[in-house]
DNA sequence: AACTACTCCTGGAGGC
DNA sequence: TGCCTCCAGGAGTAGT
């Protein structure tokens, strides 16, 4: 499930790997995943050169050199591959290889190519990817920029950022109050679990019967997992469950394996309908 | 405000 | 082997 370390890991790749590069070609192969704006329909992309790569929560925008942007959200499990003339593969999203090394995929919703000869193939077995077309100026209509939070990996996410707005939904429940992006931008079902695992605080509990000393250690858990999954490759988990031998995460879809910090069995439980994964000995219930 | 339920969708796992 | 059911979940919406 891409969240922000896998859209923002993603969106380094193809930075490096398409801007300058001009469009040549652009199928749409599925139909349903495109949603642009009325009047503007893929071919419009085809001539125009990718001048930026850039990322708002977990949407992945891409400016281009006339004056339109399309923007990406790969949802639960979308995936970019671009594979480049000289063998080179950017890849990101729902882990890679899962699809198979066959591209396109059968569920492949769109593919673009490059004057280079790159080619990029945008597929999702789950079909609940969204793709639009916009005029650049008017990207943050397309994306609910007032309703998302503060961006976790921005300095404007401190610790008393977080407290402020913890403050202000005291009797939330912390993993539907972290999984909601009006609150905090980036953070999904995976990493509300390795945050609040490595904090030490159980899901249930509410936004204010935190202590001072909880919320410092919540923000630097934030901090240290998402800074963690950046630096040493993001999590993987295939069908729910953590590839074996994978760094991250290190309790989410690890069911029945032991707690990294003390030893003692990880559960699983489920919280608003997500699959909860927490150590009953770190995280005390409330 | 806070919560639940439902919707979209496909593929993989497990039961028999 | 093959058919069936269940489950995974980001985000929006509707209802309580």
């Amino acid at each position: 499930m891409p969240e922000l370390p896998e859209v923002e890991t993603l969106r380094r790749g193809l930075s490096g790997a398409l801007e300058g590069r001009r469009i040549v070609e652009a199928e749409l192969l599925k139909p349903k995943i495109y949603e642009g704006l009325p009047g503007y329909s893929l071919a419009d992309i085809v001539g125009a050169t990718i001048t930026a790569a850039r990322r708002r929560a977990k949407y992945l925008i891409l400016d281009l050199s006339n004056g339109l942007s399309l923007v990406i959200h790969l949802s639960l499990a979308g995936q970019i591959v671009v594979i480049c003339p000289n063998g080179k593969k950017v890849a990101g999203g729902h882990p890679v290889p899962s699809y198979g090394s066959e591209l396109p995929h059968r569920q492949t919703s769109v593919i673009l190519r490059f004057d280079d000869g790159s080619i990029l193939y945008l597929t999702d077995i789950r079909q609940f990817a969204h793709l639009w077309l916009a005029p650049t100026t008017e990207v943050m209509s397309i994306v609910p920029h007032e309703r998302l939070g503060v961006e976790i990996l921005s300095p404007e996410f401190s610790e008393a950022e977080l407290r402020e707005r913890l403050r202000q939904r005291p009797k939330a429940k912390l993993k539907p109050l972290l999984l909601d992006q009006s609150i905090l931008a980036g953070l999904g079902n995976i990493y509300v679990d390795e945050s609040l695992w490595e904090a030490g605080i159980h899901p249930l509990r509410t936004a204010g019967s935190l202590t001072d000393q909880e919320t410092r250690r919540l923000y630097h858990a934030i901090r240290s997992v998402i800074d963690l999954a950046l630096r040493r490759g993001v999590a993987q988990i295939v069908n729910g469950r953590a590839v074996v031998g994978a760094t991250l995460p290190r309790i989410h879809g690890r069911e029945a394996s032991l707690c990294p910090r003390c030893g003692q069995p990880i559960e699983k439980m489920r919280v608003v309908g997500r699959g909860t994964y927490i150590c009953r000995s770190c995280q005390k219930p409330p």
